[in-house]
DNA sequence: GGAGCACTTGATCGATCAATCAAGTAATGC
DNA sequence: GCATTACTTGATTGATCGATCAAGTGCTCC
């Protein structure tokens, strides 16, 4: 079959995403695939090239398989960026809190990654955090003067992770709703302050 | 010697901060302490006992290890969050940004950690998110009336943990630093907030 | 001084790991 | 119809893993 390849890719996406990449053994994800070693190191030299393959699917996939879902029907920019919390809320709460953000996991699990491997992480990082700017871009006006648009949509970024990190732990949606709670409120107080501005 | 259990602790604390759980080997913990693996046995039934220890130790430590000297000479309760967040810059900046939080690391690379150890990850989070909402109990009246500070709180481990996954995976500070002057941001506007609501 | 206990030493175990490789199959190009 | 290339099969390798254990050391208590 020719589709060897991407069944041994996506059984490894969902292997790394469930366990980890150090816990996922090769054979976990040859049975999982249906294939056999010998086929997967005729398409990958190295496990970690699975990896590097694995990370460059989410890399293409933020667009198509992440945002498109996750704003469909929502047309206002800073919706968008409480609809793409939601759907981590959804990944969320329909795994018990197991799983979150498969990148966020794989960024902490891998202490010191080969540069291809944390360029990578790096790379799925940015790109989510791009969309993200570019609604608070398209927000601009509804939000103060001279806002960092750059570093607010890292931080959107930084109050998903941390929030996944601890719900996965307390096994709770409680600090994720908490992180989006005050991040509504903190986005309320600058559409307040551009208001004011206005005046 | 008496103190064979500290030494295999804390070089066990030391390397699972270095090289996470699972890449740390029994041989290496023993290496660092330089003790041999029936001592290790003897003291801890499982590998997996000598991580609940070493969470045992950061729990016991929030206070006068990590605590204390971050809020050395910082008595404003509102300035001692944003002091041990400094703390946290620090570590990371004295490491080129390749260790944050430990108990972060080890809450997302174990991904279904048997009950004891997801416990004590839980309780090291909760120990830090209570010893912040103490702060804010303090800075009460400095707070618009009604806010959950609980939530709040959870939020600034939240904002600490995803900053630090950013930076550590990008080696840059700049995603922490944006999650600290967004967080100062926000607590200036709430404490604005508060004062109106006091006219 | 001897029994009992706490701890150390280090060889060793079976399991599991990522990776290799020779042999085999099937499709393509000429 | 033959050679070439692409891919599959699965046994096998050597390394490394966590864990065990019998033997030994040294202290304490009576």
């Amino acid at each position: 079959m020719d589709d060897t390849r991407e069944r041994i890719l996506f059984s490894a996406m969902k292997l790394f995403a469930e366990k980890g990449y150090l816990s996922t053994s090769v054979a976990d994800i040859l049975k999982g695939a249906g294939a056999h070693s010998g086929s997967l190191y005729h398409f990958f030299p190295t496990k970690q090239d699975v990896l590097v393959a694995v990370l460059g699917l989410y890399r293409d996939g933020i667009e198509p398989m992440l945002l498109a879902p996750a704003w469909d029907g929502v047309s206002d920019p800073i919706e968008r960026v409480f609809a793409l919390l939601a759907a981590y809320r959804r990944m969320l709460a329909g795994t018990d809190c197991l799983y979150g953000c498969p990148i966020g996991s794989l960024a902490l699990e891998l202490h010191e990654p080969d540069p291809p491997v944390r360029e990578l992480l790096a790379v799925n990082f940015s790109g989510w955090v791009a969309h993200v700017q570019a609604c608070l871009d398209q927000a601009r006006e509804r939000l103060p003067a001279g806002t960092d648009r750059r570093s607010l949509a890292t931080f959107v970024l930084t109050v998903m992770e941390g929030g996944v990190m601890q719900s996965r732990t307390h096994r709770t949606l409680e600090a994720f709703d908490a992180g989006v709670s005050r991040l509504r409120d903190y986005f309320m107080r600058l559409e307040q302050a551009a208001q004011l501005e206005r005046e």
